[in-house]
DNA sequence: TTAAGAGTGAGACAAATGTCCCGATTTATA
DNA sequence: TATAAATCGGGACATTTGTCTCACTCTTAA
């Protein structure tokens, strides 16, 4: 859900600090609410986030979004533009103030050439992320809105964060009025029986939900 | 829907011929019907398919199916296995008979980091992958079922191949029944051949039958 | 302090999808 | 060929999800 690569981010740190080819790479600043990157542009630079959070998603065209993923300190972005030379697939977003590292193009297929280190973590990035989207695809078309809603919010307990009832929505591809209507029952139910919805949630876990539902009231 | 990778293909006709390393290299055959791949096990050999058509799916725990994509003529499987040592994602069946490249895990680990045009077909491999899945994930999400459908039927017209229904039902994460009323009403709509299920319809005709879609809004 | 406006939750209804089941058709087998 | 078994399409009903709307709260500005 909120995905992070601490490996990447500490491979841009020493990077950066070892001089040389890496003065192409600039640090730049979103204020949250404006967008890294917009679907359908053309553009010319990796962003490795450094600090905050950020939004991917698509936007239909019937006016709906779809969010992939909450990408914080690590994620690379704009990588699949980077590899393949083809319009952005998703917005990028930030919902947080955000600093990133921007690595050109030209550098980028450079380091995907000649260092073996950063081939290496940008290949596990990929596979990582084919797997989560393969995951979550699967599980949100076969299993009723309910499960997936209740283990999205264990992942918001136990990553500590805050994410927007909006966006939440717009993560599990309902309306805001099915979320709404789902919460109600998880709620109504005393929720429950974790082990009748085949997710894993520590006592601790269910304790925050449990206590973020006393919030929402 | 059917991916091919015929870049990955042509590599693999050439390296195998050139002896050497390729020793390490088996050709395998399966029968219609085979699992080349079963969810959850550990595996030591990546294929690429040379012939035949198969399907790549996750099976639930609550016994139904998702499959992701049909892969046919030089896709690769058991890659994200290859690169980070996981449980397989993912069954792959044989829906035809099928011969594939068997390149055993040392062979894969060596050609990524000393086969420049190798790497560079797999991240390219891995990158259309995530492209792919990320589209049809937020089109399943966001639009009606019907969108969908008739894409699928499109894409199958248009490959000029025929995948069960089960199967199709299965891609769109729908039951059989639901794929079957989604079906006739399409035809009820006069969208397609009253005859059933095989599509009788040019390329320029189903483009035409999209964009009266488009525009029934 | 009040009034207009934005944002939010939920009721009522509509539409979409799943479940269960039966009868028709096809396939397999004696 | 005849009969049993398996497969398949679709009707009827239940459940889930979306759409539209309204009432309520919370700002913000006069």
């Amino acid at each position: 859900m909120l995905r992070t690569n601490p490996a990447f981010l500490h491979f841009m740190e020493r990077f950066t600090a070892s001089g040389r080819e890496s003065e192409a790479v600039a640090i730049k600043t979103f204020t949250a609410g404006t967008r890294l990157i917009r679907q359908g542009d053309t553009i010319s630079h990796v962003y490795i986030i450094r600090e905050g959070i950020t939004k991917c998603y698509i936007e239909e065209d019937n006016g709906k979004d779809y969010i992939f993923e909450f990408l914080g300190k690590g994620e690379i972005t704009g990588d699949l533009e980077g590899i393949r030379k083809e319009k952005c697939l998703c917005n990028i977003e930030a919902i947080t103030p955000v600093t990133v590292y921007a690595i050109p193009h030209t550098l980028f297929s450079w380091l995907l050439l000649n260092n073996t280190e950063f081939n290496g973590l940008m290949l596990e990035e990929l596979v990582i992320r084919i797997r989560q989207t393969c995951i979550r695809a699967s599980y949100q078309q076969l299993y009723p809105v309910e499960y997936a809603l209740l283990r999205l919010l264990a992942l918001e307990a136990e990553q500590d964060i805050v994410i927007p009832k909006k966006d939440m929505a717009a993560y599990l591809g309902i309306t805001t009025r099915s979320f709404n209507r789902t919460l109600k029952e998880l709620r109504a139910k005393n929720i429950l029986d974790p082990q009748g919805m085949n997710i894993d949630l520590t006592r601790k876990q269910l304790e925050e939900i449990l206590r973020r539902f006393e919030d929402m009231k």
